[in-house]
DNA sequence: CTTCGTATTTTGATTCATCAAAATAAATCT
DNA sequence: AGATTTATTTTGATGAATCAAAATACGAAG
């Protein structure tokens, strides 16, 4: 049995590494996302390497491999399940439920995720948007545009919203920018690092650039993606 | 924050002492419920009582003080909670709650018990007839007879079963002697060791007194208890 | 009262995950 | 190239939880 703290390296690499492209993930940036200082990352990876669940280069950085992919995608498909059902089934506010699911999701039995599974109806995303990978450890990422790059004029749903911060998923809620949302970009001043969003109810949201590029969009066409929270 | 280690600790002390008498649990008995050798016991229940959960006296034993016991009490009640959440929301069988329990237990926080809590109805009883302790750490352990030692001749509805062994309770499942169940003990052969229980459907049940003395009953005119599983 | 046996405690090691700080390699900048 | 900065790895230590096995205390039995 992988410990929760292996699972929880193999799960960060897997959100590090970008795309499944083969590029390594330097160990400076994963002990950043683990909170702990470079050389325990270090000795921790060499570990994660004799059990074969990453490839190490020193010097070079880490890259999962097959049997490392595949753990890290069973706990994101135990994280995300259960933040859906922390939501859907209990109630909870989807800004808390990332933290709450942090702690769950290395204490959750397949049966009991298999049951959660059926009750949510076999779910593809989570509150935030996020794909729930497969049992089987699949999971499809569409390739999207954000606030900060779409299409202006033109009406867009929201798809997913790519940070876990209670403060900004607070906000993001607030001004009604929820996965499922339409929306539409009216103007974007690169001078001001600013995009002005109008909300189906009439109102007008100006997101700052980070903000923006972290709300991704689809065309309003495709079927509906995740509960609203 | 209590560890897991330490909560499990507070948890059994709280389950082998002898009601709330003062009486000392001895390691060996802490050392064998918790699996661990008994130095490891030793060693364990020192730092508990460096940290003022345990009254520790060396070759003497260990008493739960009032800070563990409130403590062990807020974990009996995430495990009870957590026991009849499974069963009652998704669907789990009786038999394989309580080791699920085991695990989640620990995970679960303040916010999520609550809203389990609320969407069970403030339950009183786990889906064995144990008794769920309040928020604010009070239980009632009502003193119950068992089908090994109540009255001959008489309906009793069954309150609890104390044996968590899925081999037991699915056992018990067959022979219809869940929690909510009327039966009457027709006799009990004190030379083979045996009763015979006359189950409501009409069924003749026999069971030895080991396991007779672990379904405890009341007077069928109290309120019904806990959930049938 | 001495001896025996059992329960308990001690002692010394081990594993996991971590940190602090020193050592080293690589990259960058004159 | 040579010097300096930055990233990474090593090394040595620590705390939590555990085990194995030796040491010790206690109660019971002769």
């Amino acid at each position: 049995m992988a410990s929760s703290t292996v699972e929880n390296y193999l799960k960060q690499l897997y959100l590090e590494q970008p795309a499944s492209d083969g590029e390594m993930v330097p160990m400076g940036r994963l002990a950043v996302a683990m909170g702990v200082v470079p050389g325990t990352a270090t000795s921790m990876v060499k570990a994660l390497a004799d059990s074969g669940l990453v490839q190490y280069e020193p010097r070079g950085g880490v890259r999962l491999t097959a049997s490392g992919s595949q753990l890290a995608l069973h706990v994101l498909r135990r994280h995300r399940l259960v933040e859906l059902f922390l939501v859907k089934v209990l109630g909870l506010d989807w800004s808390v439920v990332h933290d709450e699911a942090d702690a769950l999701e290395h204490a959750i039995s397949d049966r009991v995720l298999e049951r959660m599974d059926v009750l949510l109806g076999h779910p593809t995303a989570d509150p935030h948007g996020d794909p729930i990978p497969t049992a089987e450890g699949h999971v499809h990422e569409p390739h999207r545009m954000s606030l900060a790059d779409c299409a202006l004029g033109v009406p867009q749903r929201i798809a997913r919203v790519l940070d876990q911060e209670p403060e900004f998923l607070q906000f993001v809620e607030r001004q009604g920018l929820v996965p499922g949302a339409i929306v539409t970009v009216g103007k974007r001043e690169s001078a001001a690092e600013a995009v002005k969003i109008l909300v189906r109810n009439g109102e007008e949201v100006s997101l700052g650039l980070v903000a923006a590029a972290k709300i991704l969009v689809e065309p309003p066409q495709g079927a509906a993606s995740a509960a609203a929270p």
